[in-house]
Order: C-alpha cells, then sequence, then structure tokens
DNA sequence: TAGTGGTCTAGACCACTCC
DNA sequence: GAGTGGTCTAGACCACTAC
C-alpha cells in the first residue's frame, strides 16, 4: 500500500527531473495541485515536504515554492551499504573478507556496543576493480555469529544478514573527516602513506535503538564524494572542532 | 510570534538534552503529548517531527517513539558560516583576506554564477589560535562590489552581506572529499604539501533560488569533522563516485 | 490587496506493534 | 485486542510576498 502523498510526490518527482519544471521556476500552488490530484491541501502539503527534504524544491512563506535542482538524495540503505549503493548507481563492485576475529570489547567499545565480546571485521572493498575502501567493522557480540556465517566475499553484508537473521539497520550516526593513509590502508588501497584518505565512522542500531555495528570506513581520495542539500529551515549536517593536536 | 509546536519541541527537547528521557527509552505518546501541552495531535506531530529531522528521536509505525541521542544539528546559519558556527560552539576564530581580485567567470562559473565577471577572494580563518582553513570563494559578479567594501579581517561574511544589502543566503549544495594539500594550502596552513585536507565545496543561493557564491574550503585534517545522522525514513546525504583517475 | 504558504484544530480510518 | 503512529480530510486563521 503506497500512501497518497506518496504517489503525488513521485509523479512531482518525476515532472521535475524531466525537465517540466525547470530549475529556478516556480510550482503550482497548493491549492492548485490539491485540485489536480483531487486531495485535500495538507496530503499535497506532505508530498512537498518529501521533495524538500530531498533537497528538490524549496519555500518560503507568502511565496510559491521554487525548483532548486535534479539530483535527489538516496535512501538510508544506499548510504549504509556500499554494495547497495553502487549497485543503484551502475557500479561494478566487489568486496573481500581480509581479516577477522573475536576479542573482547574495549572500554570505548562497551560503551557503545554492550560489553563482552566482539567481532572486528577487515574488508577491502573495489569500485570499476580498482580497490577504494578499507572497511573495519565492529560487530556487537550478539550479531557476530551470524557475521562469521557469511561468506568472505560476501557483496551485500546488510543484505545477508536480513536474509539470515532478518537484522534491520535502522538508525545511523556518521563522522566524516580526513585522515592520512597507515601503512596498512596503503598497502591495501595501493597509496602512499600519509596520502589523503576521506574517512566515515558511523554506528548503527536497530529499529529499537540497540547498537548494531560500529565501522571505520576509510576511501582512497578521489573515490567518492559526499553531498549534501541543505536550506534555512532544513539542516541535516553538523560541523564539529576535532582535535587539533593531531598534524599530519 | 513562535509556532505553538516550536515551543513544544523545544520544551521536548530539553528533557531530552537534560537527560529527563534517556537513550533507548520511550517518548510518551502523541495522546499524552496532545492532552499534555493542549494541543492538537497534528501540532505535536509536528513538534517530534522537529526533533526527527534533528537526530533525537525515532519513530515507526505501531511503536512509541524512542530517544536517539543528544547532539542535535546545527542551523543553516551554523553550517554555511565558519564564524557563527564557532561563535555558537564557543570557539576563539580569527580570519584574514590573503588576497582578493575580479576577473572574468570560466565557463564552468558562468554556467553556475552566472555571465561576467566575478569576484574571487582567499581567506585564512583559524580556530584557536591555530590556522585551520582555506577558502577560496568566488563570488558572483552581482555582489562583488558588496565583498569588495568589507574591512580584511571581517569577522562573519554572512553576517555583514546581511547588514549592508540584505543578502540572505538561503540554500547551498555541498560536496565533501578529501585532498592533498596544494603548496599554497601547506604553506597557509602549515602542513606538509600532500599531506591530508578535508575539503567542503559549496555552492550557495538565495531565496530566490539566484546563486551568491561557490566556495572551495579546505580543512586541516584533525580540525573539523562534519557528522549527520540518518535513518531508514529520512536520509539526507548523498555518497557519489568521484573520478577514479586521480590518485594521491 | 489578493494570493500563497505556515499553523492549528477535530475527527476519521488504517497498518502495525506488542502483549 | 488495545494501543500507537501513519494517513487523510475539511476547514479556519494568520504571516508574509508580490503587485
Amino acid at each position: 500500500m503506497v500512501a497518497r502523498y506518496e504517489r503525488i510526490a513521485d509523479e512531482l518527482r518525476g515532472e521535475i527531473l524531466s525537465g517540466g519544471h525547470p530549475i529556478g521556476s516556480q510550482l503550482p500552488s497548493e491549492a492548485e495541485l490539491a485540485e489536480r490530484f483531487r486531495a485535500a491541501r495538507g496530503t499535497v502539503r506532505q508530498a512537498v515536504a518529501v521533495l524538500a527534504a530531498e533537497g528538490l524544491v524549496g519555500s518560503r512563506q507568502g511565496a510559491r515554492r521554487i525548483v532548486l535542482g535534479r539530483t535527489r538524495s538516496q535512501s538510508f540503505a544506499e548510504l549504509h551499504s556500499f554494495a547497495q549503493w553502487a549497485r543503484a548507481n551502475g557500479h561494478r563492485f566487489g568486496g573481500q573478507v581480509i581479516d577477522q576475529q573475536r576479542r573482547p570489547a574495549s572500554t570505548v567499545e562497551s560503551a557503545r556496543l554492550g560489553r563482552g565480546e566482539v567481532l572486528e571485521v577487515l574488508r577491502l572493498r573495489s569500485l570499476e576493480g580498482e580497490p577504494v575502501l578499507v572497511e573495519r567493522t565492529v560487530y556487537a557480540g550478539w550479531m557476530a555469529a551470524a557475521v562469521e556465517r557469511l561468506p568472505a566475499d560476501c557483496e551485500s553484508v546488510t543484505e545477508a544478514l536480513y536474509d539470515s537473521i532478518g537484522l534491520v539497520f535502522a538508525y545511523g550516526e556518521h563522522l566524516i573527516d580526513a585522515v592520512p593513509a597507515g601503512a596498512q590502508d596503503a598497502r591495501l588501497l595501493g597509496v602512499r602513506r600519509g596520502s589523503p584518505l576521506l574517512r566515515q565512522r558511523r554506528t548503527t542500531t536497530t529499529h529499537e535503538g540497540r547498537p548494531v555495528e560500529s565501522s571505520d570506513d576509510r576511501y582512497r581520495a578521489g573515490s567518492v564524494t559526499f553531498s549534501i542539500r541543505n536550506s534555512i529551515g532544513a539542516n541535516p549536517l553538523v560541523r564539529q572542532a576535532g582535535d587539533l593536536r593531531f598534524r599530519a
């Protein structure tokens, strides 16, 4: 069952992406859209709110909505899972477990994932045949066994865990910064030691807020870019000061 | 005039940040909140939608909302303006124009900012007394004069432009990646050439969608981190493949 | 001043979770 | 089956923009 406002949003999005509403142009008023789709104004507002969240349109009180762009943000799954992102965008990709071991949780990990044992996995992932990403993931103990059952060249860990134990990754927090490649990073990615990597540290939880994994992902410079569209009314991104003692 | 739902959101946010609703705990139901605040259910839903957008709470149909965390995302102004961000977070900061000149727009810039002349400004910004950010900003020709009138050590360009010509930065698009420091970057930031920098390229427009500026900002590694909180239902971040020919 | 989006209400029905 | 959040309606008033 697809909601009414979703279908309205789909139709409007299609019109925007196909150029029916050029960038910078005005969208029809809520009243006009309500009449066109034979829906209440509230439903139309929900639909355009979807487009606003995707960064496609902007709005302000008293003036008509305007079209801001034609690139929309992706689903949570596509941000969370390298495989789902790569597949949805038509890239050739691969992945391989390099190392995997259980060990006791450190103090920091205990706070984040729960006490006891954790499973640490080192994966190397490639895009268009080139190694681009070193993933160091620490899984909470309660799901270690499920991860260990996966094949070493498992394409999508996210999908495999859903199929095997019904696990849904629902919420994520991501920290993005730049770091110099360490010796292992350099060897795996085929870059010089100290060269720039784009780092994404993430922790993920289930719907219930139960922590699942914590990961340190490093992309080779030039392989991947993160993109955000924001507005005076909606701002998902946070900038934080780091530790200035660190010097490259 | 502050909206009702904003005040409700403020109160609930305060309770979450002060620990009144611990992380992982359930929020009261919409019906309970409606009764407590003597508001319609729709108004309460608007309020919790604000908290969800800030990444503080998560929700799913049929189950109560849960508290996800205690760090909230910042306002657009704080992401857009280094000065406003630094001030809001209690940092000591400074800035200085290093170089500034008018020149004809390149082909790419013409498409992004409009034809004719543009103004290119090179600024160095510091945090806690240390240089951390090199900003190379290109302003559209129509606002070049206003920028040239600013003092070289202007703290907040955003605020100054609002005060002088009423300009409001309303929408932004941001691309985030890692690059090696060039010769000029290295000299200004006091790092080795080739060492990692966190790059944020942004283009900003007015409420009407009129392009204002396009900037290439480079942070010294370790000085600043970007943070995102997302969920299966709301995902503001986009990951894009870069040009793999680039090698560090 | 007319038109537009922003806020708010009151009520209905449905899909889903949890027990 | 009771409770909860998700969807949708119909209508009202207000703040703001554009002219």
